[in-house]
DNA sequence: GTGCTCTATGTGAGCGCTAACACTACCCGA
DNA sequence: TCGGGTAGTGTTAGCGCTCACATAGAGCAC
């Protein structure tokens, strides 16, 4: 009381109901006179009385919460996903519970969704973008709700992903209807799906134009990695165009670039991914592609919803949201 | 049972003993025989047993869950602090439910904080660094822990804040040691605290050595504000030192010093503030101030677990925790 | 009037757990 | 021998809510 603070019983009284109408009230039932609803809701107010999410909880067997599962969240793609995400499950009366892990591997993942499990979320979002995060999802409990976010689109599991091979030909196409005789590619990670993804894409659009791929040059998501492809890429001079798998490494790759001398976009063209908010700012503004994080964010929770909602089972559910290019000044013709 | 796993009583009848002694095992109390124990522990492990969180927040009164709230957390502070918060939090047993709130009015901190009470969290983390979040915690319940962060220092709460005004004391200093006159600021939002500390940092210490702060340049954090003041100041010959408030302002300074063909640092020395991990891949490499963000995170949440364990009542409880300076290449001394 | 439906409300049980207390051994000192 | 601790365990009563069902009254046809 003191501590706890009201409870629907208190209100019943208060309102001179009995606690199931309250509840009925608090649960928009139909079968409920406009009058007595007013005078529960009167009694509600007065008291500041606040339905206790536990107990629900605990007789549904599912609480109004949402388990995120998700890796290094201070990198841009994956926080804005999380806000986004939050934004929705809000709108929709969720909270939204992160779980983040600091490596991918099942360990970290089963544990994370063990600790949602154990708070009997409503349903789990995992940010799944390594091979090694699918295994651990297979031993799930089939009765929980689950949607990955870029996770592996060769599992039998619900899956929201950014269109990342289109995203990929497109930006390579970009590069040569510029002019380019070829396109470099900085990769991410390679355990990564975004990572494979763009790959793929890129040797995909080279390939259609009768292009044999250069070597790959792979990086790690960091500007630091960019950076050190970069001092490789910046010493052949054969090297026009590159497309750099997130904006962080094209950061790195202007910057070597810039140290060694050679211009961009005049000599060298460079393409990011992402559009992190900073990168219409590099030296020079970066030609990018945009995913659209809060189209991802409600498709997934969406197709979470409609698990929670028809008790389970979304089976094999997919979607794919397209990313698109955004054209600043990291691009030009070839010289000559 | 198909649907809700097994409950506390299965455990209990499969390993011969009363779902009390179940109860101790999990809480490690420590009356129970060695051989009880083990017993308990295996037939958990048989049927996959997990506790039920609801259940125990419903007859504790507490969940082990804490609500943080936050606005864009897409930023890199925010989100680095939310990341540190949850793993210190898991360390400790705690999930960490997000309230992201679009603005920082208090309708919009009120109603997250109200989302938190009703899934009765066991304690309440704000980050809270403008004006107006203040207000929305004066109405709260005096009986719920609650710690802000990079909140008002002047008010009566719980408070763990990066010590800003020392930061820009000693990135200001750092500029006059290097031999410039002066030092412009090119700062944050005015209404977030974080943002007039570095203003008060900036100024103090150009008092201090008799110097008369030149006029502030006011951004919003973003690079695209810092870009509009970097148009100024290029125009400006006697400019020769520039403080941002963060590193994204000084990526727009940097990217209009580069247009105007001003050289950093040869020309003007430009010094940042959070150190974001491309920080160092900026061109050139920026000099700039690192907050301790897992510092904070284990002060707030240390600080948090002692008002939920003592029951309540931190009182006016504060920490600072001191940035530190990262030198790089953006500084050197004024020409001539 | 009787029997029916339909709406508005109340009653009781129980979700899975912890807290408080009760109980049973058993050991120890007097 | 017996009281009195103390470790180990069981029993009971709820926490605040929803679900399934019971009930009461109103409306209506015959």
């Amino acid at each position: 009381m003191a501590v706890h603070g009201p409870a629907m019983t208190d209100v019943a009284r208060l309102a001179g109901v009995s606690h199931q109408t309250v509840s009925r009230v608090l649960n928009g039932h139909p079968n409920v006179r406009e009058q007595t609803r007013l005078r529960v809701r009167a009694a509600i107010a007065e008291l500041g009385y606040r339905p206790n999410g536990a107990a629900r909880a605990l007789v549904t067997g599912r609480s109004q919460v949402i388990g995120v599962v998700a890796q290094n969240t201070t990198l841009y793609g994956p926080a804005s996903l999380l806000a986004a995400l939050e934004q929705t499950a809000a709108a929709e009366g969720f909270a939204v519970s992160v779980g983040s892990v600091r490596d991918l591997d099942h360990r970290s993942i089963s544990a994370a969704v063990e600790r949602h499990l154990a708070h009997r979320v409503a349903g789990i979002v995992v940010i799944a973008p390594v091979e090694s995060a699918g295994e651990a999802l297979e031993r799930l409990p089939k009765d929980v709700p689950l949607v990955t976010v870029d996770g592996d689109p060769h599992r039998p599991v619900p899956l929201v992903t950014v269109d990342q091979v289109a995203g990929a030909r497109a930006v390579t196409q970009h590069l040569l209807d510029a002019g380019h005789r070829t396109v470099w590619h900085v990769s991410g990670p390679s355990d990564w799906f975004d990572s494979a993804g763009r790959i793929e894409g890129w040797r995909e659009a080279l390939l259609a134009a009768g292009i044999v791929p250069p070597p790959l040059m792979h990086g790690d998501w960091s500007a630091a990695s960019g950076y050190r492809c970069g001092q490789m890429l910046a010493r052949m001079p054969e090297v026009t165009a590159i497309f750099t798998a997130n904006d962080h490494l094209a950061l790195g790759v202007l910057r070597a670039l810039h140290e060694f001398g050679r211009k961009v976009p005049a000599e060298i063209s460079v393409v990011g991914f992402d559009d992190v908010p900073e990168a219409a700012y590099f030296i020079p503004p970066l030609t990018t592609v945009r995913p659209d994080f809060d189209a991802v964010a409600r498709a997934s929770l969406q197709m979470l919803l409609t698990q929670i909602v028809s008790g389970n089972g979304g089976g094999a559910l997919r979607q794919t949201i397209a990313p698109t290019l955004v054209a600043r000044d990291s691009v030009a013709p070839p010289r000559g």
